[in-house]
DNA sequence: ATCTATTAATAACA
DNA sequence: TTGTTATTAATAGAT
């Protein structure tokens, strides 16, 4: 953003990157201070450099906090089949899975023209349960989060109406002094959806 | 930075703070992704916003293996089992394998689209349900041939075997012109299914 | 690291 | 939530 537009890709130059990265990490890190602060939210970033550094940042609390709070809110499908007695053997049957899914893409779009056999079969539709399960799961979500949009807005318009009101009230406070007023407002204040263009 | 400078402490107006919340968190978020992609960083950003809800980004794999990658660098007095240094990165690169796989399976199921729609959802139900029906025929399918196949060795091993029956009568009958056998031996064979070399 | 010419972000408004 | 526009903020390239 100064002094030529810059094209959105990796940057070759490894010096223009690096100074790029620094100035455009604090830029990041404070907009992160920025919003957390005049929207009053909880904001952790993560930052891992092409060369293996780490930067991190949480606005309230700490990192490992925010990482509970995500995790506590983000039950991580357990999945687990048959528990894996060592790292190896976990990189060997996800190595596994990996070749079933890439041989059941195949086998989908080819129109089931790639031979599989029962055992990859069987994974394959093991998986294919879990994510109908997970799309099951995210078009509740779609439905649940609709019904709470409008739940949202009726809170925020009510947290509107009062912060209105009491401005209002601080108003009548400031004026009395100058005489009666003539006329009454009707409390609480109700605004209509629409002004609000939601 | 616009109509007017804005102070930075917590927006009072619940309204102006919704706003001020949607637009700067798009910009943080957009921020990031640029940050990755020109400096190739891996980020991840975790957003609690003031009601609760949860916003998350992650360039590169997802915010779950970061976060594994975060508690990987940083000895937080974690439960380490003793797994040789350099596995875990392996596991975390075959789960993110797994991770883009799916993410380009709802890619192609969902006609590319990142954020899903109620209607992209049932969409890819839909399609799921397809897949999982053909992956249980083919599933079928195998498992009828493997039948036929042990039927066809168990046929064949039944014809051997009196084959082989009918020869040792004649040989008995052969031999009996010369004396009685001193033994007997047991009737049917059974042969070594390796010997046909299935 | 510091300085500016420019671009990018965004506050207020609709 | 989205779009527009007047302004401010961020920053690319140079120093």
């Amino acid at each position: 953003m100064a002094r030529g537009k810059v094209q959105m890709r990796r940057i070759e130059n490894p010096m223009h990157r690096q100074v790029t990265f620094c100035k455009r990490r604090a830029g990041l890190l404070k907009k992160a201070k920025e919003l957390s602060l005049l929207c009053d939210a909880e904001i952790g970033v993560l930052i891992f450099s092409a060369n293996g550094k780490i930067y991190e940042m949480a606005t309230k609390g700490t990192m490992q906090g925010l990482i509970e709070r995500y995790m506590n809110a983000n039950p991580v499908a357990q999945t687990e089949q048959a528990v894996p007695q060592g790292a190896n053997e976990e990189i060997n049957m996800l190595k596994q899975e990996i070749e079933v899914l890439k041989k059941g893409l195949s086998y989908m779009f080819g129109g089931g023209a790639v031979k599989m056999t029962l055992n990859e079969l069987l994974m394959l539709e093991k998986h294919l349960e879990i994510w109908i399960y997970q799309i099951r799961s995210a078009k509740m979500d779609t439905m649940f989060q609709e019904i709470n949009l409008l739940r949202n807005k009726e809170g925020i318009l009510k947290a509107t109406n009062k912060f209105l009101q009491d401005k209002i009230e601080e108003n009548i406070r400031n004026i009395a002094g100058f005489g009666q007023m003539t006329s009454t407002i009707d409390y609480p204040l109700i605004i209509p959806n629409e002004i609000f263009h939601f």
